[in-house]
DNA sequence: TAGATTGTTAATCGATTAACAATC
DNA sequence: TAGATTGTTAATCGATTAACAATC
């Protein structure tokens, strides 16, 4: 086992090794080769082999790998088995696509809240949850403790909220806002879904076809 | 004017640029230098200077750049000056949430037409737009030309429909399915939108906080 | 002119790929 | 044992950063 420093590169791999191999596992396959998963993958089996030993040796010479063992040894390195309270904090169009959309609980969250500022909103029952006022937001969060916080808010608002979340214990974000988290808040974890930045980069591709 | 190949990375990093001076550019601002930037942004000034001169040299020595000039310049590197159009098909929960919630005339797309399979769903107006039923698409195709497909369904539904899709035009992919498109068809554009990647990634860097 | 800042080349750093000994 | 395939080291490739001459 490599000791080195995780590279993000590595890390953004992880989720499709994970996808992967739940597909392969539920072809009911045993064992696969680092060659055979590249094939299907598109990355190298050298590739392979050197991410999946920066966290363990997880395969045996001359068989290859174990699906279902590592299905579970990447899923437990993502930390999907460790229990996650989150809330959601913007219950628009986006906010409620995320709410009805995501199987949060197969990553191990647990959607916890749903909060807006919006009076008419409040109330609404969405997911089985009631949406609630964003002004019981310190009374909930010191009693559910939520560690994570689904940002589908515009800019402005991300930015007058960020303060007050991270003061109230928020560890990481799900950020669909705009506003750069971040570059201010060096001690949280923040995964960006900037979905209109992969529409502009496929305009890209559109015009320059290689 | 560096003449390269213009690197994935780059290309990635263009959206975000536009972003930054789309509201330097509405904060009244007239120039900035690669310096002032990479503070804003997060990036070395090198690496900026490094990306505009990708594509051209956009500045002016002992002055910098000129905001409203390279905002204009990275949209049409972009490609969002030019008319694109796109259908969407799947119009569930995420379909509906994507049509209603992404401003497409701000990167030149239009949607065009939405498609379903579901023949509950055919006929509801969603945006201002019918719902088409799913047997109608290559009819619509053939009249429309759109280039763009905004894919909002399952997986296998995914693999089912790739095949029509490309052989009616389809040029791109803006793919918020699970289905690996870019390995079969290698003369299209794709960009995957996988959420729940971002989701896992999120819980491992909560989990090994840096 | 002096000061500032670009465009661009060179140096560094890190990530990917290749190779191969270890070993099942 | 022979064949297969890993784990790991070494080589390559590409991306980022540093440096600086050009020039506004």
């Amino acid at each position: 086992m490599n000791t080195c420093k995780i590279s993000d590169s590595v890390i953004k791999r992880l989720p499709r090794y994970y996808r992967f191999l739940g597909e392969l596992k539920s072809q009911g396959l045993n064992r696969i080769s680092s060659r055979e998963l590249s094939e299907k993958m598109g990355f190298t089996a050298s590739q392979i082999r050197q991410d999946l030993n920066c966290f363990g040796g997880f395969g045996h010479q001359g068989y290859g790998y174990n699906i279902e063992f590592l299905y579970s040894e990447i899923g437990k390195i993502l930390g999907l088995d460790r229990p996650k309270n989150a809330i959601l904090i913007g219950v628009g169009n986006l906010g409620k696509a995320v709410a009805l959309h995501i199987n949060f609980e197969a990553q191990g969250y647990h959607l916890a809240g749903m909060f807006d500022s919006k009076e008419s909103l409040v109330g609404q029952i969405v997911r089985g949850l009631p949406v609630r006022s964003i002004s019981t937001l310190d009374e909930f969060c010191r009693e559910s403790r939520p560690e994570v916080a689904i940002l589908c808010i515009p800019k402005d608002a991300a930015v007058a909220i960020a303060d007050q979340l991270v003061s109230l214990g928020i560890k990481g974000f799900w950020n669909f806002s705009h506003y750069d988290i971040a570059l201010k808040y060096k001690d949280v974890s923040v995964e960006n879904v900037h979905f209109v930045d992969t529409l502009m980069t496929l305009s890209y591709r559109l015009k320059n076809t290689d």
